[in-house]
RNA sequence: GCGAUUAUGGUGAAGUGGUUAACACGCUAGGUUGUGGUCCUAGUAUGCGUGGGUUCGAUCCCCACUAAUCGCCCCA
């Protein structure tokens, strides 16, 4: 037997439906915030990736699907949506666009060659945004207020919204070295994790998980209390708008993003949710004010997040928040000689274009198999057919709820399911999708 | 890359160094029910991840491999 490969996932049955649904409110909210969706190569250029990542270069060797295309040319496959959409941004030179700034949305597969765990799969789904070309402030905050907004509307509570500044450029600088000169002399006290992090990304030891209630974490220098003026009148206007759309946050100076390319805001989600495996961050965030440049474009500010819909789906089920979507079917037609099959035909595909979901059975089932069926379907309505009733232009309908039978006249059919059925989903119309 | 745990049928699972591998659900057939849902009867793993080894004998002990799950690292 031939398996999926390791930190894959098989998405199926109602997990799909959930899926669906998901993706359904992502776009309605993205119509909404007028972010246009943008869909870039699955794999790009493996130059693309490993420049974007910038110093920290291991991670792009180690950690990515690279191959070689049948030109010989190096090829990865994107572990994340960034680079795509930035590198897009240059080659169709949006830039120069005037109705900057461009704001796009994203929902797709990336892949990483990583270990599998909680929360962690090879291949997985993220939805996030870019909005490109203006630093403006709000914009922090507008993207920062998507996936709260979305988690709003998913009914997904227990978030807890973090935020932190890293600064412009020399202000980053200034605290790295700040940083690595207060950790050489206590690193002893550190996990060894935390001593191989010193000289790698000194910046990353501050969210140590092993280490974060020591002592030396605790009073270690702070990054804003390094911001220079500009950057942190920066930062207060990102929190006053944050605080205009009515958006919780809590400032924390240890969130860091792993990447270099970040800079001025950067933000976290994370989900407080009871059985959550240890990685609870549902997604993160932040200004790039670099990259754009160092992919070849002109020197423009950007912002973006991205949120993994696993981790998502895994805290809408965990929280046992319903994810709306339809469980039943309104009718199941029954038959039982050749010429009741031959008129089942032609009605259930009259009954679907008028907007019914109707199903039938396609395994030679008996009578009493096809009822049995059509109740593991959640059949509203049983269409029972019979030669008899057909000669007299009629049909036979059972509630599979009230067991009541009816036998309607055939030209008044859809008058009967339109007032029997529509009017029940009316009623709850959460029962849509 | 490192570590821990697990691996029995369609599913959830119990179990033992030795003739027929519990139980439940599901499924199939038949009976009852005005045509299903209830109830009754029967059937449903020659097999316990794969390959070796120990043993008179292994699903149960040992080793390797594979896979899954969780954690570390990393987290774009």
């Amino acid at each position: 037997m031939i398996i999926k490969p390791k930190g894959t996932i098989d998405l199926l049955s109602d997990d799909a439906k959930k899926w669906k649904y998901v993706n359904r409110i992502i776009d309605e909210l993205m119509e909404k915030y007028n972010y246009n969706y943008i869909r870039t190569p699955l794999f790009e250029s493996t130059d693309l990736f490993k420049r974007t990542v910038g110093e920290s270069t291991d991670i792009v060797s180690k950690e990515t699907y690279d191959f070689l295309d049948r030109g010989e040319r190096p090829m990865t496959l994107r572990p994340e949506g960034t680079a795509g959409v930035v590198r897009s941004f240059i080659e169709n030179k949006m830039y120069g666009d005037p109705s900057l700034p461009i704001k796009v949305y994203y929902n797709g597969t990336m892949y990483r060659y990583e270990r599998p765990q909680s929360g962690r799969d090879r291949e997985f789904t993220q939805f996030g945004v870019e909005v490109l070309g203006t630093t403006d402030e709000m914009v922090d905050a507008e993207i920062i207020s998507i996936p709260v907004n979305l988690c709003k509307l998913l009914g997904l509570k227990g978030l807890k919204v973090k935020i932190n500044s890293l600064g412009d450029q020399e202000s980053k600088d200034k605290y790295k070295e700040v940083l690595y000169n207060y950790f050489k002399d206590k690193i002893e006290g550190l996990c060894p994790d935390c001593k191989a992090r010193l000289e790698k990304n000194p910046l990353r030891i501050l969210d140590c998980k092993v280490d974060k209630d020591s002592d030396i974490l605790k009073n270690a220098p702070k990054m804003l209390d390094y911001l220079n003026e500009a950057s942190l009148i920066r930062f207060n206007k990102v929190q006053d708008y944050l605080n205009s759309l009515e958006i919780d946050f809590e400032v924390d100076s240890n969130i860091v993003r792993g990447l270099d390319y970040y800079d001025h805001t950067v933000f976290e989600l994370e989900a407080n949710v009871k059985g959550f495996g240890s990685n609870n961050v549902l997604c993160g965030g932040g200004r790039y004010s670099k990259l754009i440049e160092e992919l070849g474009g002109p020197s423009m500010s950007a912002m973006g997040f991205a949120i993994g819909l696993g981790r998502l789906v895994m805290a809408l089920n965990l929280e046992e928040v319903d994810m709306k979507y339809k469980k039943d079917v309104d009718l199941f037609i029954i038959y039982n000689t050749e010429v009741e099959k031959q008129y089942a035909a032609k009605l259930i595909n009259d009954l679907r274009l008028n907007g019914f979901v109707v199903e039938m059975d396609y395994l030679n089932r008996n009578i009493k198999g096809q009822f049995k069926q059509a109740d593991r379907l959640n059949t509203k309505y049983y269409l029972i057919l019979s030669n008899d009733d057909l000669i007299n232009n009629e049909i036979k309908l059972k509630n599979s709820k009230t067991k009541k039978e009816e036998i309607v006249n055939l030209d008044y059919l859809l008058y009967f399911l339109e007032e029997n059925i529509e009017n029940e989903d009316l009623e709850n119309e959460e029962n849509l999708y």
